[in-house]
DNA sequence: AATGAATGAGAGTTCATTCAT
DNA sequence: GATGAATGAACTCTCATTCAT
């Protein structure tokens, strides 16, 4: 790690804490500038910033390949993002936020925790499977960062362990799990056997719709170990 | 079992022939490969770069902070490892390779798959849990160089894992386990979760013990999923 | 990882010819004092490495002492050139090439094959007697690189031999020289000799005014040796 | 050049006096074992480098790997030559003794100076066609070290130079060759002349025999130009 | 806001040299 | 004398980040 700047854990939240003093005859001042015009370019940034580090990986990409892949100046990345480890937390939890509205969405229709779970199961490897790129940056990348990135991401991805472990407190208060399994353990465990079987998808090792086959024989298994 | 502190008796390494090159054929030029001067530097440097790599990850450390913590010159590393990569993945061959014999040899003895499988499981997590170094070299670090990465499924830990699949072959065979499901899906997402496991624990998230514990419930619930 | 694409190098124009010395628009009174630090840094990085490489030669030099020199960052250098070896290839290409063509264009107003020979003894040992150091770095420096010496006979280098070798065989068809020799053979043992006086001189074991003398004799022996 | 110890020549300049041995106290107590048994070893030694020499050059040489050809320890490198440099100075001593014992022999038999002037030529060519390595070395390898040792090594070289100078002088007192013209001029131009094409062919872009034919038109060119 | 040329602190690695055996 | 494992200073090249335009 180069001229490391400014320390990602002292940056709570907003990446865009950037000066907003000088505002040179442009558009009115906004709140939050990165939302307006930027708002395109941001996200372009990330868009290209998976692209690029799922091929190439954290550690062996450059700023300036993501800047040439979003069609913009390396100056201007960090218009948007702190630093090049910023870029990866902003990446992850951006993409884990969506990830995570959507399965809440997938499962309030579902009957039952059994069902849940199972949909989760299938959701985080349809999506992976779906976005090859995407499950590459969260199962492998994310990984190359520093311990300090991980633990600044960990909060977000806390959630969606949280809202695994959630379905499984709702089956064991629902009588359709057994109450001697930490529900927290249990979607932990759930996510590190999805994450190694992506990883192993990702890395080209598996063919297509290995992932779909997969998904329902681990639901199998986990479910039937789960019960009462 | 044997010795079991770091002893290394098996193969008296020599201090890396760099460039030799020399044809594979005939015996050792060099009648003296015996050490001459100083204990045995590269389980030295091996055991520093598990606490140097485990403290700093493997970008964050230097190679002359592994040098340092070893007590040799930084040139010294270069005479038992081709590079600093080399270095990270025989620390990994070579640890993975002592929990392979040590997990066969307990094995050995155990009547049946299940006993075996839940025996996989304690001692995946019981080791992690007595060398907490090593455990986040294993589950972390090992991430973080890419070149790595590609060679995931390299001999050392694929052997791991067929190890694991052989046994729940074993107990499909045996009318034990199922036979719906994939062993080697079953061997990796094992793995996974114990991973998973091992990594919110050496992240510093779980308190001492809970690794014991965590072992009985997830073979628990795993040993119930796999029931025919 | 390597910088594949941008490269500022091989582009004749400068980087940076926009912020010159008049401002287009806007008085040339400039509050700031004169930066001077525009220009063009590529020529200032080659005159710098001339100046450094005679001192130390090739390998004597470190690339950050070409840097101060120069007054750029380290960095710098290589926006310019790829490496310290293309460094000294491009220097010694980019003079060779002033050279070659001051020497056609001087070559082109003589009237016969003799006259021109004697012209380039003139040039060769009087553009070296002007520039000292340039004449360190084609006679002395170019060898330390072996790189280099592989491309000995490199496009620019040959193109020089040849146009003495040209003069050769115009005199020799114009029935001024004899025939028995080959042109390039000669064309090159008077280069030898030339860069034999010079480095001689440029070690410092000659006066001033002695590559002046010395021209003329060496051409007096070689055009009367080369007589039919 | 790393930590280069104990510069061969007393040098008022300090280009490259970093970690400078702070002037050992004691009596110098120069270590030249070399006249003992150690000549053999010796010998061995510079035979070994002029082979790896010519083949790799001085920089792109370690002194491990002349060790190893010359079938000695590295660190015996260092009982009879105090350094890499030095080692190469002493190669070049060697052999240019050598040849200059050999051409003094060769010439006291010959009538006159042309034709002493001839065989110089001969013998320089035909030596170097004998020996590609030892021409390697000569005429390439003493280029790419320091000008330091090219200084250091001038008197020897010197001798050769005067040497021929001598034979010239000879030839105009004799009037066998015109007398405006500096012998050492002769003399350095023929010696560059020489060199250049031994480069030429001892860096493969001439077929075998060519030094011969250009031994002799060079020869031919050479006394006719320097008829009275 | 956007740009991209310039920066410069490093880090991995090499290898001449030393010295305990 | 001989050895060769060990040393560690030095050096090239990279690339995250900055800032003048």
């Amino acid at each position: 790690m180069r001229r490391t700047a400014a320390s990602p854990p002292a940056t709570p939240t907003k990446p865009n804490s950037r000066r907003a003093e000088s505002a040179p005859s442009g558009p009115p001042a906004n709140p939050k500038p990165a939302r307006t015009r930027g708002g395109d370019k941001r996200e372009r940034i990330l868009a290209a910033a998976v692209k690029v580090f799922a091929k190439s990986g954290f550690h062996g990409t450059r700023v300036s390949e993501v800047a040439k892949a979003a069609g913009v100046a390396d100056g201007t990345i960090y218009l948007y993002f702190r630093s090049k480890d910023e870029l990866l937390v902003s990446l992850f939890e951006d993409r884990v936020d969506k990830l995570l509205v959507h399965m809440n969405a997938e499962l309030a229709n579902l009957p039952d925790a059994p069902a849940k779970l199972r949909r989760v199961i299938e959701l985080q490897l349809g999506l992976l499977e779906g976005e090859r790129d995407l499950a590459e940056v969260i199962t492998v990348i994310i990984r190359q960062s520093s311990k300090l990135i991980k633990e600044y991401a960990a909060p977000k991805f806390g959630a969606y362990l949280d809202a695994i472990a959630q379905v499984v407190v709702e089956g064991q208060n629902a009588g359709h799990f057994r109450k001697d399994v930490s529900p927290h353990l249990v979607a932990r465990a759930t996510y590190g056997a999805l994450d190694s079987i992506a990883l192993l998808w990702a890395l080209g090792r598996a063919e297509q719709g290995a992932l779909v086959r997969s998904a329902k024989q681990l639901a199998d298994v986990l479910l039937r170990g789960l019960l009462p």
